[in-house]
DNA sequence: TCTCGTCAAGAGCACTGCTCTCGTAGACTC
DNA sequence: GAGTCTACGAGAGCAGTGCTCTTGACGAGA
């Protein structure tokens, strides 16, 4: 009977992915309080009320993006990744990486590293992609040494790298985390502006310190 | 209300006050996106284009909210800090300062440091405000050490020291803007929830993080 | 006192998200 | 192949939005 729906299902699913297309468009043209359903609708040639059929609501439509999103920066990371490379290495590669992708596609890194969309939840559906890329650089330290922590932040850290599935030391876990805010830190100020007139291009600025954090985290050559 | 005598200029500044505070308000409950001009006269009992006689638009009154949340932020770093402590206590009360801020604001934490408003320009009056804490933390910072930085770097780093008005040396500024890029990116990070279910409370993991920064800036003992 | 500028009010335009109903054409069942 | 079902697009409509324009009143300065 699957077989017989096929036709069906293939047309729905490159309507949705139309749509995403379309949507992700206007994203990067006007931005996220820009995005209209009926815009949506308008350029696709259908009327507004036909959207809803695959879409249920703009918020659904939101959370497909913001998967859609996650899951390219965990795969651009990924990809940047080369496990016979020395691990400073690696994790230089890996954030650039993601600095590429977020200015290549600064929209998309805004729906899911700015603020968050008011009232609007994160399903569950989100948190597999959302750890693709802490997954990455986290393997990429799975060997450095631990270091001393408060009980309360060891059960975290501990608790973090168990989510992440990894056998990284809690200590190592902590330096990671902190190394990952300040990447992402600095390629929010980069994005939004905040390096404006002052550091720009971040190029320099970026590398230099990326390589620094390799260090700090314990990947030293 | 009791108010008589009052010159147009004063009624007018308390009206200006009084839709502030009331968007604010609404910031705070429903978020920026619906933060309508309409929502704010109807609950002050106006009719909605009066409003505009003292905004001219939506995004005016953003700007004035951004100011004022740059304004808010930067008072409460100035205010944390204490000249007279040791230069890496300062440091920490001033991070902690600005992530409690943060934390018992985060509608208008969001706003400035959160993706920028699409359309939205920010206008020349906000670059001031928007340098009151890298100002103070820079002036903390301001005895550390140089460090060796690329040529392209180097001018960078002087330009944006001069920006500040601060005769700190170049490597020194460099650590200065990596270490507040972190502290920025924690505070994003817990703010938007992407730390949610690994890392709460934040409190020690961010208080620790801020005094290896102290050190890694070059404020030690 | 009189003029002028400021103010709130209200109607109105174009837009939004979302809901509902209604034919129809295609997909599945027998 | 005929018949049933259902997914689909069209269209109207509701409540809300930002913003504009006009109108009338009232208070402050000349």
């Amino acid at each position: 009977m699957a077989e017989h729906r096929t036709t069906r299902h293939q047309a729905r699913a490159a309507a949705i992915r139309q749509i995403k297309d379309e949507a992700r468009r206007q994203l990067r043209e006007d931005g996220v309080h820009n995005l209209s359903l009926r815009g949506v609708a308008r350029s696709m040639g259908f009327v507004s009320s036909a959207i809803y059929r695959y879409f249920p609501s703009r918020d659904e439509l939101l959370t497909a993006l913001i998967i859609d999103a996650y899951d390219a920066l965990g795969e651009a990371a990924e990809q940047a990744d080369d496990p016979g490379a020395p691990r400073a290495q690696r994790w230089a590669r890996v954030c650039r990486a993601v600095r590429a992708w977020a200015l290549a596609n600064p929209a998309e890194y805004m729906l899911i590293y700015g603020s968050p969309i008011p009232g609007y939840q994160a399903p569950r559906d989100t948190v597999g992609p959302a750890t693709r890329v802490a997954k990455v650089l986290t393997t990429i330290a799975e060997d450095a040494p631990d270091s001393p922590l408060s009980p309360t932040l060891a059960k975290q850290m501990t608790d973090t790298a168990a989510a992440l599935d990894s056998p990284i030391a809690p200590g190592a876990m902590a330096r990671v985390v902190r190394a990952w805010t300040q990447v992402s830190g600095m390629v929010s100020f980069e994005l939004f502006g905040q390096f404006r007139g002052a550091i720009e291009p971040a190029d320099e600025f970026f590398d230099a310190a990326v390589a620094d954090l390799a260090e700090q985290v314990g990947l030293g050559s």
